[in-house]
DNA sequence: TACAATTGTGTATTTAGTACACAATTGTAA
DNA sequence: TTACAATTGTGTACTAAATACACAATTGTA
């Protein structure tokens, strides 16, 4: 939460520096221990949490907006990025004006402007993040996909709109070298799969067919120490990884 | 083109009414005589054509005001719209700040202006379609996709950007019910799905498939009249098709 | 050393996709 | 009137992909 003296100096470097009207906002998704993880923003004297976003920059392409708010909030540098829906509703931001509304008058208050709000999801690697809170909050944290806490203004629904857009995407083409170690084993990257779509998968034919993608190449030695049977460690094979994100799985028609 | 004068009165106009930095570009799909078809837009003294476009209003709803700019070029209403990507780089209107650069300084002319552009793509009936220029232009036509005149801006890469999604759009939901007209034979409908995949099928595969969806009904009489054996003829069954666009035909995973 | 948990692997069945050929209808030209 | 070209309707065999399902091997623990 910003005080009044900082909102109105934010107001003044956002007025000189970002585009009017246009925002932008993040939905960051790890996994971690079995689980799906999104990172979220919070203000510690406010319920709600909300996606990582920001403004851009007035000579800056979207793309490069995108990518420096993430790095911004995560410490890293290219993410995988993916824009999938524009929100604009001019509704969209009422409450998110209202929250400063009792600082400023409209006419002077950054936030009370309309915004459309572009939406990119990112896929990355849960242990290479450092949540780093932005100005505007005291919170930034993994929160887990099965107890997602309510969200501010419409990012529950920019959420909902990207895990559907991975889900699709999940069909034509590989998801998983953005979210998995270096190296990991079948079945973990199978709950990887189960986790996104909230789905059990068979074993024997997840393995059948992801494997049939050439995009795995499997180590020389099991991974060794834990408990049962020593499974396979396998690695993305980038090669064929780049190749079925540009091509896709399916032919269609 | 506009005249000097007309240029500021639109300046004055569009600052009072639109948002800034925000368009909107059109990519309106047609289907006649066995050819795809894009609704273009041209000056009469340039060689370049343009893709159906605008501004937003300040309180407009996105979705309305794409709704609302093709209601204008095409006389419709209702049309089947769709989303697909937001174009954001700085550079990408810089031929068009160099049209009026001439007529107006910098920091009067609206079209001075970094724009994004949302794209939507479009799918019309070609026959209820009456192309009206907006008021830039003299020329508002169809145009054959196999013979695309050069676009202004990036309007060629938001093109192939929308023929891209129609084209993967085709795998998972049905087409064809804003394209064709209410009764169509077997044979024209095939002939939309190759002219838009640029690809031959077969027949009688495809013939299964599509039927195989649930999305038609089969009249009772076959069309007379033509030359050679009568065909049958189809009709969208509404209630599938629905069922279609929000299932979506394929499982995945 | 038996057991529970987990991993690796194979096969049979069903479904979807592909390739391909012949018979029927209709207007046109001989 | 009749052969012909063009087009439509229909079915079957083959291949590839998806699904369903079971048993053997490994490892730590009781």
């Amino acid at each position: 939460m910003l005080t009044k003296e900082e909102l109105i100096e934010f107001c003044k470097e956002a007025r000189e520096s970002y585009l009017d009207h246009i925002s932008i906002d993040c939905v960051v998704f790890g996994f971690h221990e079995g689980q799906m993880k999104v990172l979220l923003l919070k203000n510690k004297d406010e319920e709600k949490w909300y996606l990582p976003g920001g403004f851009v920059l007035k000579p800056e392409p979207i793309e490069m907006a995108a990518n420096r708010i993430l790095k911004e909030r995560t410490g890293l540098d290219e993410i995988f990025l993916q824009q999938f829906h524009v929100f604009g509703d001019p509704d969209r931001s009422k409450v998110h004006n209202d929250m400063y509304a009792d600082m400023l008058p409209p006419e002077e208050n950054w936030f009370s402007n309309r915004f459309l709000t572009i939406g990119y999801y990112a896929l990355v690697d849960f242990f290479e993040v450092t949540p780093q809170p932005d100005r505007f909050s005291e919170v930034c944290a993994w929160r887990d996909m099965e107890d997602m806490p309510e969200l501010q203004l419409d990012h529950g629904l920019i959420f909902k709109s990207a895990l559907d857009t991975l889900r699709v995407q999940l069909n034509y083409q590989p998801i998983g070298y953005n979210l998995m170690p270096k190296e990991f084993t079948m079945p973990e990257l199978q709950k990887l799969y189960e986790t996104i779509l909230d789905k059990k998968l068979d074993r024997r034919n997840f393995q059948r067919r992801i494997l049939g993608f050439g995009i795995l190449n499997r180590a020389e030695q099991p991974r060794k120490g834990g408990a049962h049977k020593a499974p396979y460690l396998y690695s993305f094979d980038l090669e064929g990884y780049k190749h079925a994100l540009t091509e896709g799985f399916k032919g269609g028609w």
